[in-house]
DNA sequence: TGGCATCGCGCC
DNA sequence: AAAGGGCGCGATGCCA
């Protein structure tokens, strides 16, 4: 059974419908008092509840209510309009509706599917209950011709939305007093008045020095070259790996600047103070917002969480983090992807495995021949290594190539569920467009089934730990990494859910015997392995 | 002053 | 011969 959700306006009523599976009207549109009567609707009937987008579960979690199961309008509308090979066309409710209709569609409004509160409580009035109710079934149409695969990842789309929901409002547990500690070990105390904090100013001044004295800012790439060009060194980025190959007394002090001031500007005091809350962090996921369906975010860089700060990731007291990454998951993918189940034999590290048997028990160049291969590198070295994978696994690479080959000649390709890349842009046949775009779906192959393989165990998760009536809390997702925050006794329990999930996730893409094990690590930091 | 492109680097 | 996929974000530098 289905709900089809209108949360309503923020002082107003929402309403629902009941539809059959075919998004058909079962019963009349019904007022609810308030979202808490979704609560009942959820535990009498358990239905998939219709709603247009991910912040109308927002509303339901503000309101205390949580559900098992959902499909996004919105968020299908994306995967249904990039399978007909119209990806970035609009897809919002108010688009899709019109396309219905037979109308040209508007553009979507801004941060279709997010964006502040009240949006789309003031945007134009239309029935929207009414226009989820269309949309969805003329999606349960073109999902049915398309088949269970596309029907999985619809589901597990829009279970990434509950999850995403959840993940912002419980937060991820962030201690201010340890980030800061960090902070000042690293930088210096903080300085009163804004400006550089202590080591940057030392730093910059041992740049300005060794460039004899004249004033240098270590910011500025066109400043830094030009005084590298002054010292008779032309370079032609201030890329770090450059500049390490320059031997001149200002390298070792920029670098050293470079990399403190990353972590002043993207993740400093200022981060601290705009983004935690409460001992918690708390950024908003945008689902399906990467082309291969991998997860964006937005404020915070939320996926991109420096190495350096996170010891300041700590579970409360009397809990435990539990931090599951997914081994090697791309390439297990393409093994699963292209038949060739020789590259990931069984559960051992995979790059140690394929290096002792190709490349002479070097780990790293195993590594190097393999993410090559699925990235179309084939410079430094990267070529020569291609070729004992060739001979050895001539399935998957043979896999990567005609899915490079389609993208070089314009054409679509798909993920294993039907996840669709965009389509070619005019100017494509120019080679060196055409090889970009080949290299860009040789990757998406890859890289989108992995996310959906990902999103899957994300799905089954959340669905274990519903289930067992278990307290720990998914905090945190990252590609192929989750994070759980859980009292300490259940943590034993949370990590097996991990392992559960992903050989279930496993099953439900791919009739293979290629595994993707999953390494838990149950600690109090996430700097701890 | 604000918008925009570019650079460079963090993460996967 | 050369060819590295996907992001977010802050600082700089240019422009209106």
């Amino acid at each position: 059974m289905r709900i089809a959700l209108d949360p309503g306006p923020r002082d107003g009523p929402a309403r629902v419908q009941l539809l059959a599976d075919d998004g058909a009207p079962a019963g009349p549109v019904e007022v609810l008092a308030d979202l808490a009567a979704v609560a009942a609707l959820e535990r009498e009937h358990a239905p998939r509840w219709v709603f247009a987008r991910p912040r109308a579960y927002r509303r339901l979690l503000e309101a205390g209510v949580e559900v098992a199961r959902a499909h996004d309008v919105e968020l299908v509308e994306g995967l249904v309009v990039a399978a007909a090979g119209r990806y970035g066309q609009p897809h919002g409710l108010a688009a899709a509706v019109a396309r219905l209709e037979g109308r040209e569609p508007e553009p979507d409004p801004p941060d279709a599917g997010d964006g502040p509160p009240g949006l789309f409580e003031a945007g134009p009035a239309g029935d929207e209950l009414a226009g989820v109710v269309a949309v969805h079934a003329a999606q349960q149409r073109a999902l049915a011709a398309a088949g269970p695969a596309m029907r999985l990842l619809a589901a597990a789309e829009s279970a990434g939305a509950l999850v995403a929901e959840e993940m912002t409002a419980h937060g991820l547990p962030w201690r201010a007093d340890v980030h800061d500690r960090l902070l000042t070990d690293l930088l210096g105390p903080r300085p009163v008045l804004g400006g550089r904090p202590p080591k940057l100013a030392a730093l910059a001044e041992a740049v300005t020095a060794a460039f004899g004295g004249r004033p240098v800012n270590p910011d500025s790439p066109a400043e830094v070259l030009r005084a590298f060009a002054r010292a008779g060194h032309e370079l032609e980025t201030t890329r770090s790996w450059e500049l390490r190959r320059v031997d001149h007394p200002a390298v070792e002090p920029l670098l050293a600047y470079k990399e403190l001031a990353r972590l002043h500007a993207a993740h400093g005091w200022s981060w601290l103070r705009s983004w935690v809350r409460e001992g918690r962090f708390r950024p908003e996921y945008v689902v399906g917002g990467v082309v291969s369906g991998r997860w964006a975010s937005r404020g915070g860089g939320a996926l991109q969480i420096p190495r350096a700060v996170r010891a300041a990731v700590r579970a409360d007291p009397g809990r435990r983090l539990v931090v599951a990454d997914a081994a090697q998951l791309e390439p297990r993918v393409l093994a699963a992807l292209s038949g060739d189940h020789a590259l990931a034999p069984g559960e051992e590290d995979l790059y140690t495995a394929l290096a002792a048997r190709e490349f002479g028990g070097d780990r790293a160049k195993a590594k190097l021949a393999l993410l090559s291969a699925m990235y179309g590198q084939t410079s430094g070295g990267a070529g020569a290594l291609l070729a004992g994978l060739r001979r050895r696994f001539p399935a998957a690479l043979a896999y990567l190539e005609d899915a490079a080959r389609a993208g070089e000649e314009g054409r679509l390709v798909r993920s294993h569920l039907g996840r669709t890349c965009p389509p070619a842009r005019p100017g494509h046949e120019q080679p060196a467009a055409a090889r970009a775009r080949g290299r860009f779906t040789r990757n998406f192959v890859v890289q989108a089934t992995a996310a959906e393989w990902a999103l899957v165990l994300l799905a089954e998760l959340r669905q274990r730990l519903r289930a067992a009536g278990s307290p720990a809390r998914l905090v945190f997702f990252q590609h192929d990494e989750v994070m759980l925050h859980s009292p300490a006794e259940a943590a034993a329990a949370t990590a097996e859910a991990v392992h559960d999930a992903a050989a279930t996730a496993g099953r439900r893409l791919f009739d293979t015997p290629v595994r993707f094990p999953m390494q838990v690590r149950i600690v109090d930091g996430y700097d701890e392995r």
